[in-house]
This record gives C-alpha cells, structure tokens and sequence, in this order.
DNA sequence: AATCAACACTTGTATATACAAGTGTTGATT
DNA sequence: AATCAACACTTGTATATACAAGTGTTGATT
C-alpha cells in the first residue's frame, strides 16, 4: 500500500466531512470561512477556498458571496454524473445503520449469484445483511455478497462502525459499476424489516462493483419508493 | 435582463466549447496547455487552468499531469453514463409506438411544470401522449412536455414515423439530463394503457433536457416495474 | 543500434496579494 | 423609533510566483 502525502486541501475536506458526518455541524450552520480555515490549518486562503469549493460542488455545502458557506439542506438532490445509490446519499446526511447478520455462503458454480461475481469452483461468497435509518426510520436494506477471495477480511468488520460500501472502497478501490433498477413488491421479511406496507412499491438497485482485479460485490438495495428517489445528472 | 460582464475563465471555456461542439477539434486532439492559452488569452496561468478544470469536471476534457489536456472520447462517456430511458433500449431492438394524443397547453407561471421548464409569464407548452411497445405489448408510455419556444414545430411531428426523442435530438442536441427515479402505483388510465393490474409497481423516471439554450423537455416514462429493467453502468 | 541521462514541457499544489462585489451590523443622524 | 451610510466581513475573480511531479524527446555515451 503506497503511502502518498495527502494534499493539504483534502486534509481539510476531510476535517470539514467529519464535522458533518459525525453531526457536529448540522443542517445550514455556518462553516468556518475562508480566512478562518486558512488560519486554522496555516494554509494560504485559496488552499482553504479550494476545499470548500470543491465540498460545495459535491453538493456538501452551499455558499453565498457576502453572507458565507453553510452545511447543505440534507434533502437537496446533489449528485452530479453519478448515479448514487441511496445508502450514499444518506451518508452524507450522517446517516445510521444496523447489521442484521452477516454470513459465509458456499455458491454452486451454476447459481446465477456465481456467475454475476464471476466465481470458480467451489469458492466462497460473504454476505452480509444491514438496515439503514435516517432519522429513526429505516430507509434502504442492503444485501450485499462479497467476494471472498477479494475482500477476504470482509466478515471480521464491525458493521456498526463502518458501512460495508465505506469498507470496500477503502479496501478496493471501486473502478466501475453497474446498475440495475427495478420497481418491485417486497417480500414480507423485507417490507417488515423497512416497516411498509406489502402494497407499496419498492425500487430495487441490483448493483454490482468491479474493482481492478473483477467483480468486488452484488449489492441489492431496496428502498420504499415513495420516500426515496434515486437522482441522476448527466452530461452527454 | 441585467448585462454581466463575463468573467475571463467563462470567455476561454466558452472558446474551447465552440471549438469542440463545431468539430475544429476532435476527440483526442491536443488543447493548448495552461501556459498557451495564458498567453493567448492575455490571461494568467491560473486563470487558464480554471477553464480547463471546469470543462475536464464536466467531462469534456481529460487532464494528464505531464501529458496535456485533450478532447475527451464522444462517445464513451455518454454511453456510459447513462442512464438509459427504456424507450431508447426499445429503440435498438425494432420497437413501436402509437401516438395517443398531442396537445398545446397553457401552463400557470406558478405551477410546478412551469417553474421546470423555465417557462415565464403567458408561454405555453407541447404535450404529447406516446405509447411504446414491444411485440405488441405495451411496455412503456411517455408522456411529455416541450418548450414550444425551443422547438415550435413540435406538434406538426408525425409521431407515428419518428418518436419524440429521436425527433428532439436531431432539432436541438441535448447537453444534460437529470433523471429522478421512483418506483410508484400508476393511476388506472395509465394502467389501462400498459395493460397491467392496478396493483403492479411500476418505474417512473422523470427526465428533464436541456439544450444550450434551456430546458428542451420534461418527460415522465412509466413502465411496469416487473417487466422492464432502467440499466446504467458507471465508471468512478 | 541501443541505452539512458538531461531537458523542456506539461499538469498539480500552494502561497501571497489585490481588488470586486454581496451581506449584515453598527452607530450616527434624522 | 426609523433611516441609512459607513464598515467589517464574506465569497468571487485574477495575477504572479514557486516548486513538485509526470511525460516525452533529444542527444551524448556506450
């Protein structure tokens, strides 16, 4: 693992994200300004500028010439070219989640599930199974199967700290993805665990990772599809 | 409607865009480094560079350190990016579509379809009704609302020969699109027309164009949610 | 001919500085 | 009490400068 020196503007992205994350700052308080960052980090004012700039293009922060930058409204759609999946967005939001299980799962070579990671004979799959919240409601199930031989250490986290997609970005580094995007009824485990009714319709992501050495994970996320919306902003 | 006087970096991306968009560049080519179009545009290094991050974040450019800054691949983004509307997938497979119903429509400044399309005070709006199928199926229905300023001849289209879309693409090339997905119960006309029970989820993506000079459309597509599939495939 | 160090050129990060322009507060004037 | 000009503070744009770091070419050495 090559260890590069961190650019000092994202030190302070950073600083400002975990200020966010953690629910230190909350919605539209105000953010150090410029000068202040700059001072506070001894960096030159533009250094500081830049991290703040780019958080605000993230969707992070806004900022207002003369008044000053504040924590974005949580809601606003922010996503720029991406499609983000949804336990995402919530994260950004300081989001919390629950584990329900996790496992470890033989898969017979034919499963479709085998051949979406692209698995061998008799290898392994982790998955693993977490409720997300927001506000005390949940929001999104997330079933996720892990390849074993990729992500080998994925069972011994503690899902309670870190989400699965944080630990598998930091652990290996998403290259691409796909996504499949489906309007279904949830069976009754799920809707009982997401607290809807089996009537309302859901959106279902199927969404599959690859990082440089192939597919990393299938992750089935299902969120009631009257609350949530699934944006998207494209360039062509 | 107040003059600004344009910012430098806006008259150098504005320049690289027109070299771009009228094929004086192709993909790949070479752009001036920093150092050139500073001197060219009697403007300061950093200032270039701005232009050129800009374009580069919104995908028209790829930056090398070392390298140079050139025209990014056309087609490859866009294709990638994507999230495809299900009537395009239809499209490369031979579909039909019947046209419903076509109308001219006033629109209230204050309604929220107004204040989507960008519409001011007394314009009005195109509306057409258009019904996708595959295989003689029903599989998707559009319906969609056009800016009659930017595309006048909207209405006079025979929508039996070409769909919307394709015929909005060749009149005013699209540069963006946000897209909202939701999974939703249609209302019974709506069922009716695709043909499914009232009770079946169906995906709704609303997909907002633009073109340089606004938003082009507002289209809702709903299509049964257990049928049809919105796929994307992304690269971080 | 093959090798490779030196070099010119590119983008990336960072600083210090200046002035423009918008916002909200403070305090004198009415 | 109400008004509003002055002011401090904020973000926005722009410049000049320095060095880091990656790339591709050039030319001397082998």
């Amino acid at each position: 693992m090559k260890q590069v020196k961190a650019a000092k503007f994202t030190i302070i992205k950073d600083h400002i994200c975990k200020m966010i994350e953690s629910g230190e700052w909350l919605q539209h308080s105000k953010v150090p300004s410029e000068n202040a960052l700059a001072e506070q980090f001894s960096v030159s004012r533009m250094t500081a500028r830049r991290a703040l700039q780019e958080l605000t293009e993230q969707g992070l922060l806004v900022r207002s010439q003369g008044a000053g930058t504040f924590v974005a409204t949580f809601k606003s759609q922010s996503s720029l070219l991406e499609i983000r999946n949804i336990a995402d967005e919530i994260q950004e939001r300081g989001h919390q989640h629950h584990s329900i299980q996790i496992a470890l799962i033989s898969v017979d070579v034919n499963e479709e599930l085998a051949i979406l990671l692209g698995l061998k004979e008799s290898e392994t799959v982790y998955y693993s199974e977490v409720l997300h919240f927001e506000n005390d409601e949940p929001i999104q199930l997330e079933q996720r199967y892990v390849n074993s031989k990729l992500v080998p250490e994925y069972l011994q986290q503690n899902f309670a700290e870190i989400t699965p997609h944080e630990y598998l970005s930091s652990e290996a580094p998403l290259t691409e993805a796909t996504n499949e995007v489906e309007a279904v009824i949830a069976n009754k485990d799920i809707c009982s665990l997401l607290q809807v009714d089996s009537s309302i319709p859901c959106l279902q992501v199927k969404r599959r990772t690859w990082s440089s050495k192939g597919v990393v994970s299938l992750a089935i996320l299902t969120a009631p599809g009257n609350k949530y919306r699934l944006g998207s902003h494209l360039i062509f």
